[in-house]
DNA sequence: TTCCGACAGTGGGGTCGCAAT
DNA sequence: ATTGCGACCCCACTATCGGAA
């Protein structure tokens, strides 16, 4: 029997680009949400988030479902989503389900219990700790489930969550030990958008950065106005940022290549002839048509920047 | 000696609340 | 009424440093 701790740290996955071989892996969907610690003690719930931010205020009716659920003492490790009309995670209505004015319902998934009725679990293997979770949860609540672990060749199951849309796949070594730092034997596995983005203009460098901040990109529409998707600002060092910046320099203009309407939150804009053309990976198209954790990985002097159009629709999400 | 993990710094989209305009 | 800012959430990535291997 030990004292509950106070505050506790979450594992953390590492980004991996391909699967692991071996059968000694475990793996759940990969939530869009926040991540959510809850600490039960004597019927009291409190709620963190995945920097140690106490949201149990913001979160009553989850903390209420938690109570009710008469779970025994412990730190209960999962991820706080809001489904959309198809069933799937959406990040954007999780923003939005803490608008008091408009709640939606926020289901918590959960995957791990690293302290569990006066013990430290934290030294079990995680499908112990997973088989703790799944006996004192039983059948949880609409609110609380079990995440479940998903059968089948892991290649056929990242093929199967991108169809349907989904953020990626966890892996989890199913012997590994609760750590409360990024760790190997927690693995993510995205299912990453790509394509190619025409450069309109750049930010300047803030702080000690060198060269530029950060891209502005657009697609052509069928119009032919170079429509603005956000920016991207990471994936270069500084020897690249330097080299771009110079290139940026030699084609700058003061003709905005966006239409006169676009709003681009930014300060220190620049602009340029629209005609350099980038690869960047991204998460998805936000609802307003942006992109998502956008990452550079390199200009394209094969394509033409006039042929550059969106190609998936954002609707899909 | 080399490598890994932690931290700080820079950049992104988005929401909310609050203060300044 | 609008705008700007910081604090949160999600994140990718680079650079640096000290300690573990």
């Amino acid at each position: 029997m030990i004292a509950l701790p106070a505050t506790l740290k979450p594992e953390l996955a590492t980004l991996v680009a391909r699967p692991p071989a071996g059968d000694d892996w475990l793996y759940e969907i990969k939530f869009d949400g926040y991540r959510l610690l809850a600490r039960i003690e004597r019927k009291a719930a409190q709620l963190f988030t995945r920097n140690g931010n106490d949201w149990t205020a913001r979160l009553r009716p989850l903390e209420k479902e938690l109570r009710a659920l008469k779970l025994p003492d412990g730190w209960y490790d999962g991820e706080i989503v809001v489904l959309n009309d198809e069933g799937k995670p959406s990040f954007n209505l999780l923003q939005l389900a803490f608008d008091v004015s408009k709640p939606r319902s926020i289901i918590y998934y959960l995957f791990d219990v690293p302290y569990c009725a006066g013990e430290d679990l934290r030294g079990l293997p995680l499908i112990e700790r997973r088989a703790r979770l799944a006996d004192v949860l039983g059948d949880g609540s609409d609110a609380v489930r079990f995440s479940a672990a998903l059968d089948g060749d892991i290649h056929d199951l990242i093929g199967s969550a991108c169809e349907l849309g989904l953020e990626g796949i966890i892996g989890k070594r199913k012997g590994s030990r609760y750590v409360s730092r990024r760790s190997d034997d927690w693995i993510k596995l995205k299912c990453s958008l790509r394509q190619e983005f025409v450069i309109g203009g750049f930010t300047d460098p803030e702080g000690s950065r060198s060269g530029f901040g950060s891209l502005l990109l657009g697609v052509f529409d069928k119009a032919g106005e170079l429509q603005y998707v956000g920016n991207v600002g990471t994936g270069f060092d500084t020897e690249l940022l330097v080299d771009l910046r110079a290139k940026l320099d030699s084609i700058e203009t003061t003709k905005k290549p966006f239409p006169a309407s676009t709003k681009i939150p930014k300060k220190g804009v620049h602009w340029v002839e629209p005609k350099m053309v980038a690869e960047v990976s991204f998460g998805e198209w936000t609802p307003s048509g942006h992109i998502r954790h956008s990452t550079f990985r390199g200009l394209r002097a094969d394509k033409p920047a006039r042929q550059i159009r969106r190609e998936k629709p954002s609707s899909s999400r």
